[in-house]
RNA sequence: GCCGGCUUAGCUCAGUCGGUGGAGCACCUGAUUCGUAAUCAGGAGGCCCGGGGUUCGAAUCCCCGAGCCGGCUCCA
């Protein structure tokens, strides 16, 4: 019999020929004997697959082996396996659901089972167990409705073999000593692989993610290939824990929350007020270079504005609203309505376009009680919100513009950007297609234009148009929601904005929505995690603090401290040790400490010390002023005074 | 909003079996006057998240609610 032939596209895109049915692995043989040995899974087609999937004719497919970083995948979804034993063996009542791998390790939900930390506990020995005996993984088949009976008092797993395997007569299983579980694979060769693991917390998530169905028990879990690694990615978290907006945020005294205020409602300080007017005012710095006016607008608005525009009906139990009088009128959850209406408030030709306007907008959203975190999801922020209205030939500029400005804005706080291009989600859309075609093909464009890295991110845009969305990358390697730049031709169309073009004729203004910070509140909450806690001088809520060596220098102290009036300076005057004034200091996170006893009340100096404990004496206060101002006025990220002055 | 956990001094946290609540730091007072990461002593500070119940008696047990935390869902 002769097996008929089909063609693989490989990673250096040569093609490989090989008989229909082959596998992954067959494949892999047929490239070399060593790689075959090797294989522990495949990519096909851009998905992780077993290496007994059969490959179909024309797919691409790269080999994955124990080098490549989709082995910790295959690594994880064993030890998620290896959970689910451990689990069955003191939860027999237990029922399986999924139990896939993530990015940072794998979860495993599941049904009548409530586990607590000690649970874990006793989980994780039994898993040690089962890791230590180092057990084969095997997988075999079965027809699929010999699985439904297997399945039989289980439904969440007949729902995946009505749902996943619909078509398919028969499925895969894995099976490790006693454990046998539904799974489309790729596993590691043994339990023993699993070099590292633990279990990190046990929470909840609804079956298929739908609020309306069951609650599941989901527990997470990580594994390495060795415990060295297990170990840094738990000193990364436990650093992000340090690392808390919360946590410094309440150390620091720059925000708090109260019960009689209200969720999501946070209260700002001094200390945070500083940061919040130094980030406003870059914003303001910035908002003019590139043209964009201030406007303002209130924050109570008659709902048939949002009856207008659309939200209403999306997002009226979003929103805080109540009848007043004869009317209704609801707080705003965002600005573009309001600064749409200034731009209608008398013809534009198109010599005026583009027309640019900002605000510090502040906004109120009702966010899921259970959403509600820190600075980062909140009941009320103010966005540095802007909307540009342009002619379509003029997006490109606009856009151009408005992406140079966010990659320098990530500069000025040491944070990388990475950029994706949201298209459009034909699910949750409106316009036509035209237009979508063409401002995706605007954007791309002005990507490609660019000397970015960027990305796709397929039906993520809103429903009003395309957009380009940056995360922020901080110190810790974490990515954060940041800078936004979106296409809207919806709401021109709704509020019927128009300008008079050359032709004599009404056209329809492009909206170009945009934020840099996004709201100032997240952006605090980002930077102070970037920063942990020890602010760059323009943005540290002290800058600089004067330390008398004992009561009889005070009087000095307080002499440089008005030297030094123009910046946000403080005496520790009261009669501690130096080692105390000193450690308080550092704690406090002021960046500067300027320690003074007889030699530099004599000299008329100070002695400098940084929060990286570098000290520098006998320096003129006039020249750490200058440079103090030059790393307040140029918004520099390091506090480096120390070195610089040592080096003038 | 849903599931689970937590809530005790300004902060971090102990509090046994149901028998009138403690520590460290911070704060206040006094002493000390100090040269680069915590001087010593004393004092004050509590609606034990709120409401209801069980009990002779509740921080502790039960019910309801709120806030927070971890997830899920959502994020114009």
């Amino acid at each position: 019999m002769i097996a008929l032939a089909i063609t693989i596209r490989l990673p250096d895109d040569s093609t490989l020929e090989v008989p229909e049915g082959s596998t992954v692995e067959d494949v892999a043989y047929e490239i070399g004997e060593g790689l075959g040995r090797d294989t522990v899974a495949g990519e096909l087609d851009g998905e992780l697959v077993a290496k007994e999937e059969p490959v179909q004719d024309e797919s691409r497919l790269r080999i994955v082996t124990e080098s490549d970083d989709e082995y910790l995948d295959a690594l994880r979804h064993t030890c998620a396996h290896a959970f689910a034993q451990a689990l069955l063996r003191h939860f027999p009542e237990a029922k399986l659901t999924i139990g896939p791998w993530t990015d940072e390790g794998f979860y495993y939900d599941i049904a009548e089972a409530d586990l607590d930390r000690e649970d874990l506990d006793r989980i994780e020995e039994e898993m040690a167990d089962i890791v230590d005996a180092d057990h084969p993984v095997e997988r075999f088949s079965m027809k699929r409705t010999e699985a439904e009976e297997y399945y039989e008092d289980n439904p969440f797993k007949r729902e995946i073999l009505e749902n996943e395997a619909a078509g398919e007569e028969e499925v895969s299983f894995y099976q490790q000593a006693e454990f046998e579980d539904l799974c489309k694979g790729p596993h590691v060769a043994s339990t023993g692989e699993i070099g590292a693991f633990k279990l990190l917390q046990v929470s909840s998530a609804y079956w298929r993610g739908d609020e309306d169905r069951e609650t599941l028990t989901r527990v997470y879990g990580t594994a390495f290939p060795t415990e060295d690694e297990l170990e840094d990615f738990l000193e990364k978290r436990r650093k992000a824990k340090e690392r808390d907006h919360r946590k410094i945020g309440q150390e620091m005294g720059i925000f708090q929350t109260e019960e009689l205020v209200g969720p999501g409602l946070p209260l700002f300080g001094p200390e945070g007020t500083a940061i919040y007017r130094e980030l406003e005012s870059f914003a303001e710095e910035i908002n003019a270079e590139i043209g964009h006016e201030y406007v303002r607008s209130p924050h109570l608005y008659r709902t048939e504005l949002w009856q207008k525009t659309g939200h209403y009906e999306n997002y009226i139990d979003d929103m805080f609203h109540w009848e007043q009088g004869e009317r209704e009128f609801a707080l705003k959850p965002m600005n573009c309505p309001a600064h749409s209406l200034i731009y209608d408030r008398e013809t534009r030709s198109y010599r005026d376009l583009p027309i640019r306007y900002c605000e510090h907008g502040t906004v109120y959203r009702k966010e899921q009680h259970g959403e509600l975190s820190g600075l980062l999801r909140v009941w009320g922020f103010t966005q540095d919100d802007g909307h540009v209205f342009c002619r379509p030939d003029q997006i490109e500029d606009e856009v151009t513009q408005l992406l140079e400005t966010a990659i320098h804005i990530l500069d000025v706080f040491d944070m990388e950007a990475r950029v994706a291009l949201a298209t459009k989600n034909p699910d949750k859309s409106i316009g036509s297609d035209e237009i979508w075609e063409d401002s995706e093909a605007t954007l791309r464009q002005v990507l490609e234009d660019s000397d970015l890295d960027w990305e796709l991110e397929p039906e993520d845009a809103a429903f009003y148009g395309p957009k380009i969305d940056m995360k922020m990358v901080d110190a810790l390697g974490r990515e954060w929601d940041g800078p936004t730049i979106q296409l809207d031709y919806n709401l021109p169309e709704r509020l019927d904005l128009t300008y008079r073009g050359e032709d004599d004729e009404f056209h329809r203004p492009i909206m170009i929505h945009r934020a840099f910070l996004g709201s100032f509140e997240r952006f605090m909450a980002v930077v102070i995690e970037h920063f942990g806690g020890n602010f760059p001088p323009w943005l540290a809520p002290e800058q600089a603090r004067v330390l008398p060596i004992s009561d009889d220098h005070v009087d000095y102290a307080h002499e440089v401290a008005d030297e030094l009036g123009e910046f946000r300076v403080e005496v520790a005057d009261r009669s501690e040790t130096i080692g105390n004034k000193i450690r308080r200091g550092h704690d406090d996170n002021v960046p500067y400490m300027m320690i003074v006893g007889d030699d530099e009340a004599e000299a008329g100096t100070v002695s400098l010390r940084d929060h990286e404990e570098r000290t520098l004496d006998d320096v003129d206060i006039a020249d750490f002023a200058e440079m103090l101002a030059d790393e307040v006025e140029n918004r520099r990220a390091q506090a480096n005074a120390v070195p610089r002055l040592e080096h003038a």
